[in-house]
DNA sequence: TTTTAAATTGACTAATCAGTCAACAAATGT
DNA sequence: ACATTTGTTGACTGATTAGTCAATTTAAAA
């Protein structure tokens, strides 16, 4: 077993439960079943542990959402799937999704949020929305404050599912989710 | 000068700046320019110095929020005006609004998250929603969903405009984002 | 097999923390 | 004036923390 996925899921989980700053180091490795020693071979510090760990959970995300894109033709139809592709990831990664949460919303201990990696699939979604923006399916507005209130709204929809886990499968409800998601958006 | 205000300012600072339990409770003490132990004179515990900042901001919030709404008639206009309360009070007041978004986000610490002054807001608030949804001006959704990606898109604006302050004086772009806004809501 | 390198352990340390407390100061009441 | 409460201090403590390190095991290479 490979010791450091195991560091990094128990790190997920009490970092979630009782915060960052307040899960000790040994706590970690306790959790995860291995050394205290150990923790420090693999990573540098707690902060290069958290770092990596942001890093490596934001890439899966970005990447989860585009999806099969590819397989979809009509250009609303790839909106949705994003749309749906994102909260679905949310709520399968409950955990990871709150630790996302946890350090978007903190100022501290967060060197590297801005990864090339995740810069990078950035920029290409910045640059699906301004296409969106020229086919006029989108309203023309500054396309980082599309791109985070879209976000915004994904979030919160995440979270309120998360309250009410029925409303997943009730497909009147997403139905009237996306439509107004598609109001907020459309030109 | 009361202290005990010097402390809360002074903690609302630190816990953004350096987040929650990355602030010592001296460090606190100092900033706010008192003796280490008065902090726990004033507050029994740092736990609860951080509870009580949270409640206290939180009902800033939601009293700022419904400002003014008696002197509007038009519904519209009134719900324009909790939007715009809304995201001046999180620009107007930076730190405060961090701390929230903070501890709204981190699972740990608050045991105080349902103060009941706080749910008494939330549910005027919620009574008020349902009042738009049966004159039809809001889409008939549960009011819980409502609220809550109300205030994500809300969030994300203060975001936004934090990011971009000159836009907050662009007429055309907040009324666009009003636009848009009003676009998700309505019926 | 032998040698070398990498993984793993857990006891250890220096630093830091939340919270206490005895002493003193300021304010308040009588 | 005196007594009593309340506010304030900062040195102190027991507990906890991130990170180290010498020793041991495991794996790989020669």
């Amino acid at each position: 077993m490979d010791k450091r996925e195991l560091l990094l899921e128990a790190a997920t989980k009490l970092f979630v439960e009782r915060g960052l700053h307040a899960t000790p180091t040994s706590a970690i490795s306790k959790e995860a079943g291995v050394s205290a020693g150990i923790l420090f071979h693999y990573f540098k510090t707690k902060d290069d542990l958290i770092d990596e760990l942001y890093v490596s959970i934001k890439k899966e995300f970005t990447a989860t959402i585009l999806n099969n894109l590819d397989k979809i033709n009509a250009d609303l139809g790839k909106l949705r799937l994003i749309w749906s592709n994102s909260w679905n990831w949310g709520l399968d990664n409950d955990l990871k999704f709150k630790f996302l949460l946890q350090l978007d919303n903190t100022s501290c201990s967060v060197r590297v949020k801005s990864h090339p990696e995740i810069i990078e699939k950035y920029e290409l979604f910045n640059s699906l929305i301004q296409q969106y923006i020229n086919k006029e399916l989108i309203k023309n507005m500054d396309t980082h404050f599309i791109m985070g209130t879209m976000f915004g709204l994904i979030t919160s929809m995440i979270t309120y599912l998360t309250q009410f886990p029925e409303k997943r499968n009730d497909q009147v409800f997403i139905e009237q989710a996306w439509e107004m998601y598609y109001n907020y958006l459309k030109a």
